[in-house]
DNA sequence: GTGGTCTAGACCACT
DNA sequence: GTGGTCTAGACCACG
């Protein structure tokens, strides 16, 4: 379910993070569901487990799953999540792309496609 | 014109990269315009001008500048900038943060208003 | 009577030692009282038996508790209970915690009040 | 200057983070100033590297150090530091230990005194 | 079996 | 030289 190209330069735990992140967003895995043992994932992908750790550890900083010690990695519930300077930094990433997408010459109207796609499933959820 | 933010973690030579850029796309610096020396930026920032030759060497790599030995470092005109894999990339990217912006709570018409701001200039240019 | 949160990533038992202690402590239940099984508190807060097993050990270590073997678990009265090192301990916590109030800004004041509150029933006790 | 107890239970890299949290909060260590590398301090106290940086990311996390990529760790100015949630939680811990105090039969009085000692020095700083 | 901590040792990126 | 990442392998606490 997750791809690890360890040449690209892309630490291996950030990419482990995106990845399950990713599902996440995606609702592939869903509140309080469990996800794979830091052994698991490690053995899946032949990381290693301290690998797996850190990304988890990141992840739950970063509000996106919860431990419970001696049962498992869980994803949070996205209503529990705290947002404010989490969306601010988002916002100005995304402004920061934007920007450059246009001077490269994309216009408006393609970006508005973009965005359309993305929220085409707005009503489904 | 640039601010350099040595606790943001951000490598220096990088935020050097962004913060030249972002002149670039907002049409600060315009083509075929001379940029500061190596020397001359480092001695304004006050950082090695080796941090500050790796940050013009990647800008070139990435086609926003180019060299002329013994001339100086220019900024490169954006018609002879070449698109393609550059602006997939920069896309992806997009995707993302508006896939978790979307996830986190932010609805469309949010978006396309930060979209609206940042194409309002398009004709008075 | 006692919140156990799993995601909280403190230790169940743990948890459940805090939330007697603090029952004992606020005065709701008294000298020589009955608490329940291991197994009642189990059924009840369905969680595994030897968990709570574990935190009656741990407060009867502390000496908030006793057990009498075939009867159950007894609150210990206030004036068995041995002082010395035990407060010796908390007054170190206390001045840690309080050192680092100051340093975040929390003036003397503030600090007193809190003070007041816990011992504003002190004569009706 | 930071006394490690490896048989106590706590984890190294916590106390290390309270040994150099105390520092800071006692004014030993300055806004800027730099701490001991990973290497360096992890030579004096044969403690392995990766248990400090363990540490000092927590510091960090904490908002007490900064980490500059290349030249080291360094103090955090206060002034700097958001509050808020950490506050609110160093009061509820607080709050707990004075009870518990309370319970075990220290008086108002004893606490306050407590209180006065640590914000003795409060002109002088 | 699960996560949490720790060590030893290696390689890379940044300045 | 500095921090950042990663591996391999070990031991402990939790439930």
């Amino acid at each position: 379910m997750i791809n690890i190209d360890v040449k690209s330069g892309v630490p291996i735990y950030e990419q482990i993070v995106e990845g399950i992140k990713n599902l996440i967003i995606k609702n592939v895995l869903k509140g309080d569901e469990k996800i794979p043992s830091v052994r698991e994932l490690g053995r899946k992908l032949t990381i290693n487990p301290n690998t797996i750790q850190k990304a988890y550890r990141e992840l739950e900083y970063q509000g996106y799953i919860y431990t419970v010690i001696g049962r498992g990695n869980f994803v949070s519930n996205q209503s529990e999540k705290p947002n404010g300077k989490k969306v601010t930094e988002l916002i100005d990433q995304a402004v920061k792309i934007i920007e450059e997408l246009r001077y490269l010459g994309i216009d408006k109207r393609e970006v508005e496609d973009l965005i359309s796609e993305i929220y085409v499933n707005e009503a489904g959820e």
